[in-house]
DNA sequence: GAGATATCCGACCGAACTAGTCCATCTTAG
DNA sequence: CTAAGATGGACTAGTTCGGTCGGATATCTC
């Protein structure tokens, strides 16, 4: 039924949170997964995949961690869909790959493929940025505080 | 990745081909089967689905089948998908079912609603006659030769 | 240099879903 | 009555998905 895999929701909530983030630097996956109660070594691979995409940048060592390869108003939500799940279609078949039992006598190809442009399209049209400015940041860091990386934990 | 069921690949492809068939009368679950090699069994599960989402209407007993319930014009790719998948749903979450872990800490809701709208409309704009329309009927019947069914089998 | 804190990467597991099958029942034209 | 068709439920094999585990590597701090 159309439904966008748990990985992606993961993926569009981490890349919101680095894009409203953008200023603290590299944020950790602990971080994010704590923030958003998401099993943190799942949410890495999830962040490794989009390093793989080249939508994040990563930093190993001790104060390491993610932030975005470009500005987020440069990033789509299709982008982030296709990092983690690879490319995105509708049908079984597309232009080069006919692997289909139907393929010689089904007649319904072209018109799906022409929604699949249009969904993409939609997808396309909404970047990251645009997540990011819906809501008020979830960590506000009124002045003076120090960032969460700083601050030693019991 | 947002791919479409195996189901409703055949959905499609049978009420197409009703469509484009409107006037024969009813037509088999045998013969949408034979014609698009799917496994009759399977198909039957599918159009009983659409039969009891108002989409077709059966007639039971020797020379029964299956028929459009209304015109192909006023149905849409998006009707087919629902009554086969059910509501199609982008997120795991909607406006009544907030089952979702994230459901308090998320905040790309929104934006991925507006999004799964305007998925729905392009789904919703396409009509099936539109499919109908695409190719020639697959089987144009010369005038004067009988309809498959009639036809006897060795 | 040592240790702590990160990312990185591959293998693995269980549960859920998907596609497909089988079988038994009901309905209707001939 | 019988053959052809729809209807409906239970069942299975295969795949995908969400999640887990263990270890390797990089880098900062002390």
């Amino acid at each position: 039924m159309l439904r966008l895999s748990k990985k992606t929701d993961y993926a569009l909530l981490a890349v919101r949170h680095l894009a409203a983030n953008a200023d603290r630097g590299a944020v950790s996956a602990r971080e994010l997964a704590e923030t958003y109660d998401i099993p943190p070594e799942l949410l890495a691979k999830v962040l490794q995949k989009l390093v793989r995409g080249r939508l994040l940048e990563s930093q190993q060592g001790i104060r390491g961690g993610y932030a975005l390869a470009r500005a987020a108003s440069a990033m789509s939500v299709a982008d982030v869909i296709q990092a983690v799940d690879g490319p995105l279609m509708v049908t079984a078949c597309s232009e080069d790959d006919h692997s289909c039992d139907q393929y010689s006598k089904c007649n319904i190809r072209d018109p799906l493929w022409r929604i699949k442009d249009r969904i993409i399209a939609a997808l396309g049209a909404t970047s990251v940025a645009e997540l990011a400015m819906e809501m008020p940041a979830p960590l506000p860091l009124p002045a003076g505080v120090l960032p969460l990386q700083m601050v030693k934990r019991p």
